[in-house]
DNA sequence: TTTTACATGTTTACACTGTCAACAATAAGT
DNA sequence: ACTTATTGTTGACAGTGTAAACATGTAAAA
């Protein structure tokens, strides 16, 4: 009996619209995501949106946040293997999958789009509470010696400057004929970077070539 | 004897445009970029780009194949220094401090604002070309025996995504409060990388903790 | 229950954008 | 000199983000 009635007032709007935005997102791009369009996806008036959100930009940086959220869990999803190498490697290929899976809410996330994201503390939070995730592996790896003896924040920020370069030159084109299966391509590349901040990189020798 | 006669014909619109779009953008971000702006600060009606640039994108990639071509030219100054490794590392540092330098123009060059920009062959060469000045240098390590026997391609773009991914995360405001000197995370972190690379590790041991 | 206040919608309007079509002035080629 | 191509201009259209004024439901106060 879930009558399907007009009625005036939505119910719950705002998760209408990050739903609706997503969608539109996810077609055409984020480039040409139109306010205006998104509220005629629902039904309602152009201006309905602003009871909701103070402006566009408010928009795109919920559903920016969201995809932190998202990464957060997804990096976590690795955690129960003992190898903290290994966890790493496997975080890794995680973080570049969920990119490549969600092309333009990454792009969302870390383009320009979002006009001075530093503004927004929630968002930055986010993106910060995301690479924690990073960092406490790192930490972990420093603390049993496995990794070298470093600056956690220079380690940890050398793997998610991996992952997000490899995300974001392969979503830009960039990687595009890679002659190798993706997987393949991810992991080898992943691997050097965690080579780099071993103590013993001999260790991941077998994996390469 | 330069009379600054208001004249029918510019003498040279394209150039003058992107020189008011690269001041624009520099100033208040690729994002507000207006082409109707720009027309206005040289003085020339709102139309006449159009006789230069087939539509805004255009005139932006433009810009941004620009941008490609003084990035290789930064990366190949280090090309005198005889060490493989010191060239490798001072090369990225100055991509780096490029990008920095250049924030908007660099989001121009990578981030989405060119929708498509896989159709531009020129511009996609450009990026490649620049790509290649990293490409050529691996190679040359890898018969000298200094980087590990791999497929130089892999090597290549661990590289590349390194100090994509720190120029890309920097101007993003993620790296805001490093705790370090830019010049001496930077060099932490490109060393870091070429760590993983290097048929002998321990060769970079001096440079770090 | 009635009334009042508030949250959530709508309509209208404005300034701005990218870009097209039609027209005008200059420069180049015969 | 006459024609043609190049490079400008004006005017118009559809689309955008968003502010102001108004309308409608809903929840709290009387």
């Amino acid at each position: 009996m879930t009558e399907t009635k007009i009625q005036y007032h939505h119910g719950d709007l705002p998760t209408a619209l990050i739903e609706a935005a997503l969608e539109r997102i996810a077609q055409e791009g984020v480039e040409k995501l139109s306010l205006r369009a998104v509220a005629r996806d629902i039904g309602v008036s152009q201006t309905a949106p602003y009871r909701h959100f103070k402006d566009k930009t408010h928009l795109l940086v919920a559903i920016a946040r969201q995809g932190f959220q998202m990464l957060e869990s997804q990096k976590n999803l690795a955690c129960n293997d003992s190898d903290p190498i290994d966890e790493l490697i496997e975080g890794g290929i995680r973080y570049v999958n969920f990119a490549i899976a969600n092309p333009e809410r990454y792009k969302l996330m870390f383009g320009s789009k979002i006009e001075n994201r530093c503004d927004f503390e929630d968002l930055m939070a986010a993106g910060l509470a995301a690479f924690s995730v990073i960092y406490d592996r790192v930490e972990r790896g420093i603390a049993g010696g496995i990794l070298i003896k470093e600056d956690p924040q220079i380690l940890a920020k050398s793997c998610w400057t991996t992952v997000h370069g490899i995300s974001s030159l392969f979503i830009d084109g960039y990687f595009q004929d890679l002659g190798y299966n993706l997987e393949d391509f991810l992991r080898k590349e992943i691997t050097l970077c965690i080579r780099g901040i071993l103590k013993d990189p001999s260790l991941l020798d077998s994996e390469l070539g």
